[in-house]
DNA sequence: CGTTACCTTGAATCTCCTCAATACACGTGG
DNA sequence: CCACGTGTATTGAGGAGATTCAAGGTAACG
């Protein structure tokens, strides 16, 4: 892990008050009721920052916090005792990461910040107030997780059935986009926080393969990827070449 | 579809009350207060009875039900254009379908029964009031999310990142543990009622190399399936060879 | 007794993996 | 400033692993 230069002003840390959340203002996320607002305020006991690698969760543990991503990108995978390492889903900012952990006894999976993150806790005792007093956040709360099983089901379906070539584009299609919701792309253009390797135990290749791959990929022109810049060129060819229908725009809750 | 007998009384169709369900006698399942099981009783709307082979939703759609599997097997897949199918899970009895369809607005794969198979049938605009007056079963509907998305992340190593033998054994191994949640194993014994055709589709492998796969593996003696008939005869060592921990006893929920 | 659905096996070919070597950017310590 | 280590990207070569094509084989069913 790298030392960064962290500077950090003395005294109490300065968090975002969730009136103001900032992803709030995103077209993707649905509208509270002052009360919910209210609610979430409440929920949130403090700001987690944690410098890219570090984790979050290790597997089969149990947590006392649930969390929100707020800013930064983590990514959840599971590993096999020889080193095979296969990376599941990332959770990108307003992803929920660590719901398995409260509901479940413990998490089937460990998440590691991918970048440096700024993470909303919330303590796991106050998720069953939350389901008896706000029916309309537990909703949320199972539609967020309703939606990870729909994603697992996308990378389920390319690992299993799709080609190298699709494979790879799949993935970095559905980061791009899932990143613009979030709000990171100015234009076509995002900070990719993964390398080739992240790339390749997502897709289930060999980081050989995946290099390969992509460089046959880069030749068609759909996309550009230097260094941790990606520009996305022919999204709709993309998109068709993956062999997928232009996803409608959703407006999705979170915490 | 082969057209069988069914032998069907004339009139009211004989339904099985709640009370008396035969799920909740196992010991998988999660007892209910008497105010839950009424409210399930007023749940449900009714029971589908389909012969193997008919499909219970298609991607991309739309439902005004959802179910619970009360008897046989379905399992739900994504396919693409050109034929490549992904079978993405199964469903076995206190299994849920279709929340999805509820939740987000429209469901991300198809599902098919893979038996002939009874379901209990819920309209999907109780599923409001359900999260609204009861935050208990609201909570167990969020669990169930939960789990599935646990299952399809061991799905996702195993076609990521295990060997063909090792990714066989898994899925096996996995549908006689949750067969025996559900109550269909005598003994070390089940009926599977998928064909290696299901199988090569939730390995992601070609029906030819999974059906070498399994002759490999058959040689192991773990194992015996012949026809519909798989006996597990050598559990742990099994657990072990897929490299997973021996599953503890979970107490579950189930509408 | 012919059809249908599944299972089985061999052979040729392509995909993907491992091993190995090189290249480049960056930060550290001399 | 330069030498060196570290992390990441790139490329070639040889060998497993999977796929496709093609041919049987078996049991169930009408």
């Amino acid at each position: 892990m790298g030392k960064r230069k962290v500077k950090k002003a003395a005294g109490t840390p300065i968090q975002t008050p969730c009136a103001r959340c900032p992803l709030r203002r995103l077209p993707t996320f649905r509208k509270f009721t002052p009360e919910e607002v209210e609610f979430i305020a409440a929920f949130k006991s403090g700001e987690l920052r944690l410098e890219a690698g570090n984790t979050i969760f290790s597997e089969g543990t149990n947590s006392p916090h649930l969390y929100t991503v707020l800013s930064g990108w983590t990514f959840k995978y599971k590993a096999l005792e020889d080193g095979r390492r296969q990376i599941v889903n990332y959770a990108l900012p307003g992803d929920f990461i660590g719901l398995q952990a409260s509901i479940l006894d413990s998490i089937g999976h460990s998440i590691e910040a991918l970048s440096d993150v700024v993470l909303c806790v919330f303590p796991r005792e106050k998720l069953w107030p939350l389901f008896e007093r706000h029916a309309g956040l537990a909703f949320d709360v199972t539609w967020l997780a309703a939606r990870e099983e729909n994603i697992l089901g996308d990378y389920l379906v390319s690992i299993g059935r799709r080609t190298a070539a699709e494979r790879v584009a799949f993935i970095l299609l559905n980061l791009f986009q899932r990143a613009r919701q979030s709000g990171l792309t100015r234009g076509n253009t995002v900070d990719f926080p993964f390398t080739q390797e992240h790339l390749a135990d997502t897709a289930g290749f060999s980081l050989v393969h995946t290099n390969k791959t992509l460089k046959r990929l880069r030749a068609s022109g759909l996309f550009k990827w230097n260094a941790a810049s990606f520009e996305m060129v022919d999204e709709e060819r993309m998109t068709e070449f993956v062999g997928l229908a232009t996803p409608d725009e959703v407006v999705r809750p979170f915490l």
